[in-house]
DNA sequence: TAGATTGTTAATCGATTAACAATC
DNA sequence: TAGATTGTTAATCGATTAACAATC
């Protein structure tokens, strides 16, 4: 039905987040010397059935080939370039308290392709102090920072009381996703995309999956 | 039919992740005052439908009173000792590197009762040193702490080529769940609990978002 | 050619939403 | 009592799996 090969309109968000785990598992087996990979394999590493990564794979276009399976080489470049992940991405960090300090020191944005530019809070005892190789600097001179350097995406790490003003700002600023770790619901305006990390929610799932372990 | 009101036996893994968002807005209309809620506003205040919400609490038993709604406090108190989060949950870390460190540095664990007791490496410019106020410690200690600590928890924050090994200390030592910061496909025996933190995938996912927003 | 494996359609499964009698 | 809202069953929706003709 969609003749041009790029992106279908529709791709649930569920096939979207599959894709990560694909592109991880082919570089792996491009690193293995894999020239192809395919369904069945590929879906036996991952713990997926053949017929979901066929389904998955086939939003995108036609890949593999009968008999012979999936170009492993070909399908990174193709996820890759489907995700974004084929570029840099120019990010801005947004709140330097514990976990954002962490997430300054922390180093694996770099390999997708996330540079963090620059770092900011309001905090009259953090700003103008440097962390790594980046400066803190206030959340007035957000805008300015962000139209310079082209940002599109910041990684929201404040506390909760402080998300209001962080997000206006956000807003103000022109950027267009938001990776957030602080634990409230953010209600954005639509063109601003959301993905979600909440660090306090994982640790309860996996208490709750501990307990049905050792008494279920 | 279960007239126990503990625990059905078997609950959905959606339903699950859920139970934390409710206690967590739960909690917040607590402190602004409200003694109930219905279904329809805690909805609304999260983006889910009442249906949703009166079904997923029927898991747990007969809650709401018809005409009135759910008691906050009383549905906190139930949920935090469905989740387990009721209680101390002793915690070891696993790889000090980048990572390890960022999250030895992270004090947003406790709040929910996760405490982390001890740390771990095997890199010999690593071990002895002290982070805040824990000292990371060889692998080889690891069960030797776990069992005299009584650690059912461990997160995992080495790099891939480490996890294996790191995976067996673990599971010799005993320990029951897993927070998996590594970004690999774990075999786990099952018995033991798995939840996954994929910073790399989450970023990929923020991308395809971004990317979407402005062109889609 | 025979065997392997794709892309796609149909069948199944599970999760979400709507509807409504029961009840505060 | 009348209005609100629950708990639960039935209807709908979406996602996963199975099946198979097409093809390398």
């Amino acid at each position: 039905m969609n003749s041009n090969p790029s992106i279908d309109s529709k791709i649930p968000k569920a096939v979207v987040s599959r894709l990560s785990l694909y592109l991880r598992e082919l570089q792996q087996l491009a690193r293995e010397g894999a020239a192809t990979v395919s369904s069945k394999r590929l879906g036996d590493r991952l713990g997926f059935t053949a017929s979901q990564i066929r389904k998955d794979f086939a939003y995108f276009g036609q890949f593999g080939r009968p008999g012979i399976g999936y170009h492993c080489e070909e399908l990174v470049t193709k996820i890759r370039s489907i995700l974004g992940t084929d570029r840099t991405w120019p990010v801005v960090l947004i709140g330097c308290g514990n976990l954002g300090q962490a997430l300054l020191g922390y180093r694996g944005f770099s390999p997708q392709g996330f540079e963090l530019v620059a770092a900011f809070d309001v905090a009259d005892e953090l700003v103008g102090r440097q962390v790594g190789d980046t400066e803190i600097m206030h959340l007035s001179r957000l805008k300015e920072v962000v139209q310079q350097k082209k940002v599109r995406v910041a990684v929201l790490a404040v506390p909760a009381e402080a998300v209001d003003a962080a997000v206006d700002a956000i807003i103000q600023a022109g950027i267009t996703g938001i990776l957030n770790f602080a634990p409230v619901t953010l209600s954005l305006p639509k063109q601003v995309g959301l993905v979600e990390v909440d660090l306090a929610r994982e640790l309860e799932q996996l208490a709750f999956t501990v307990l049905q372990q050792d008494d279920g």
